[in-house]
RNA sequence: GCCCUCGUAGUUCAACGGAUAGAACUGCGCUCUUCUAAGGCGUUAAUGUAGGUUCGAUUCCUACCGAGGGCACCA
């Protein structure tokens, strides 16, 4: 229909000579103003020669009658509305109904796009950033899948690096068991405290760091292999509570080595200066980066390119989005800049996607310090918090529904808002599960879904007769206009990777239900009731798919 | 010092250069002898400052003020 449109207009617009370029379209905010809007009039009136209003007129004589529309409006400034017919609505509401992928489009089809988000370092704490990205990337993931697009989701850990040594001097220093994960966590606490703290200390890790890359000491092999494989079994029960399902996992261990080489291989691209080998990002305006120490090892940087390596090798992508904080915008600059250099037809692809930081008042949270909210803890509070209400619900596990809620709360905190931007964490909101929430959308879905239990239950038929304009109860106008948008926001969304495009679109939505909901009794006993059911059964399926995307679970009971 | 983000109701967030700047939370009032009150209805309240570009600016540009992040061997 959009392109239809578009297409209408840009034919009518070369009667006034001005038809070229792209044509603006968009689904104005008020429902009043029609359920497609074109500013084109305004946009072209220059050119023209005429006032916005007399071109916005001459256009919508030109335009005559077009199929599913049933009336064009010229409004405000200069505006073309354009009101769909009940029939055209009425089509929305039967493929909502019919079709699985419903909401899906074919904006990236064919297009192979790898995803890596969430990275966690092995031997630290998950933290809230993780969570972000977990939240985030997985969101991405699942938007592309329902532009058409292959995706695959790739997970990149730190199992080597400053932090590992850090975490296994505090392991041998408190006499810790590497083999449980929470312990490893205040290991790399104390060790990254102690690190700071004197010199003596520090050249002891810088030394068993060395120790950890070349895998010399017998000792340091057995605590490095009881950690990293404590760490990773860890992450997986918290994949699975989110609904992240990794495709690749790979490892600095193994991206180091590939780094190495490729830096070794460019002598040209890399110098040395003061004992390391760096690269100068002045050239193209950025800052100058250290690839490998001047102790030899490699840097993030250096395996930053063998990562970009290994991925197009392990599946050859058309495009490869990495999910992270914002702080590191800058240091991907420059990463970047380099790998132009040394592998362009990789570098082509890739793409930075950052989050913003989650803040407390007090200000930037940091693992370093040891005492954080980590990612888990606070999807252990919340749960725990949920349980007193789903204990009173209809669920038939409130412990699972508690879970269910809290990953919606936390996700949906983290969705709501445009991605780049910081958070700033209020545990009392977190933690309230009413009104802008996850479990708002979660109980409008749980809602209609078991009205359309009760239905089927009661031998009432879903129909949603085609093309007839009593199909609509006049009470839903509303809702099935906002129904029908629920594929192009879909689509907004996955142009511009903005999950949060989708959630403010599905808390208007949602709100449109409830709305309706206070409003009409569903199952009055008359034939129309048949019709508001086949609405409602229309409803769950958008605000489930809607959910999915945003990776939030939507239970059916509450 | 240089670079990058960002300043919108009391608070946390929306607004693809367009129509009366939307929600939610908080406050106050109403609403379950009708399918789930985690719901619904009503009510108050905002674009940091100064310029500029534009028919039109929260959005683009400049300066200032304020917040956050980054800038050589951490990730």
């Amino acid at each position: 229909m959009k392109e239809k449109l578009k297409e209408a207009l840009a034919i009518a617009l070369e009667g006034a000579h001005v038809g070229a370029g792209d044509i603006p379209l968009e689904h104005p905010t008020e429902l009043e103003n029609g359920d497609y809007s074109s500013g084109v009039a305004l946009q072209r009136a220059k050119r023209a020669a005429m006032a916005p209003r007399t071109l916005a007129e001459f256009v919508v004589s030109q335009l005559g009658t077009i199929e599913g529309v049933s009336k064009i409006e010229v409004a405000g400034a200069g505006f073309i509305n354009f009101y769909l017919t009940p029939a055209a609505l009425a089509e929305a509401v039967e493929t909502a109904r019919k079709e699985d992928m419903w909401g899906s489009g074919t904006l990236n089809a064919g297009k192979k796009i790898m995803v890596e988000y969430t990275d966690p370092n092995p031997f630290k704490e998950f933290h809230i950033g993780h969570l972000m990205s977990n939240a985030i990337g997985e969101s991405i993931a699942r938007l592309m899948q329902f532009s058409g697009a292959d995706v695959k989701r790739a997970n990149y850990q730190g199992d080597v690096g400053p932090h590992v040594a850090k975490a296994i001097w505090g392991v041998e220093k408190l006499g810790v068991d590497p083999h449980d994960s929470a312990q490893l966590g205040k290991a790399y606490a104390a060790g990254a405290q102690a690190y700071e703290s004197d010199a003596a200390t520090k050249a002891e890790i810088d030394a068993l760091n060395a120790k950890v890359y070349d895998r010399s000491d017998p000792k340091i092999n057995k605590i490095y292999d009881a950690g990293r494989k404590a760490s990773l079994t860890h992450f997986e029960e918290l994949y699975k509570i989110l609904g992240t399902k990794f495709d690749y996992s790979f490892f600095e261990s193994e991206t180091a080595p590939r780094g190495l080489t490729i830096v070794k291989k460019h002598p040209k691209v890399f110098e040395e200066s003061d004992g390391a080998v760096v690269f100068k990002g002045e050239k193209v305006g950025l800052h100058t980066r250290v690839f490998v120490t001047s102790k030899g090892l490699p840097t993030y940087e250096t395996k930053d390119l063998g990562l970009a390596q290994m991925k197009s090798e392990t599946w050859p992508f058309d495009q490869s989005i990495t999910v992270t904080a914002n702080e590191q915008s800058d240091y991907f600059k420059v990463v970047l800049a380099a790998m132009k250099e040394v592998l362009p037809d990789v570098a082509s692809k890739v793409r930075h996607i950052s989050h913003g930081m989650m803040r407390f008042a007090e200000g930037k949270m940091s693992s370093r310090t040891g005492n954080v909210i980590t990612g888990e803890s606070l999807l252990t509070d919340l749960t725990e918090a949920a349980k007193v209400r789903a204990a009173e619900s209809r669920a038939d596990n409130a412990d699972i529904l508690a879970q269910q809620i809290a990953v919606a709360a936390i996700k949906y905190q983290i969705l709501k808002q445009a991605s780049g931007k910081d958070i700033i964490f209020d545990r009392e909101r977190a933690l309230s599960l009413e009104g802008d929430s996850g479990p708002y959308l979660q109980y409008a879905h749980a809602r209609a879904h078991q009205l359309v239990e009760k239905a089927g239950s009661e031998g009432v038929a879903l129909r949603f007769p085609k093309g007839d304009a009593l199909g609509i109860p006049e009470s839903a106008n509303e809702l099935v206009r906002l129904l029908h948008r629920f594929p192009e926001s879909v689509e907004y969304a996955a142009a511009h990777s903005e999950p949060h495009l989708l959630t403010n679109y599905l808390l208007e939505f949602a709100a449109a239900f409830n709305s309706w909901y206070a409003q009409v009794h569903v199952l009055d006993g008359t034939p129309e009731a048949a019709h508001k059911v086949a609405l409602v059964d229309a409803v769950r399926r958008t605000l489930k798919n809607g959910l999915w995307i945003l990776g939030i679970p939507a239970p059916e009971k509450m």
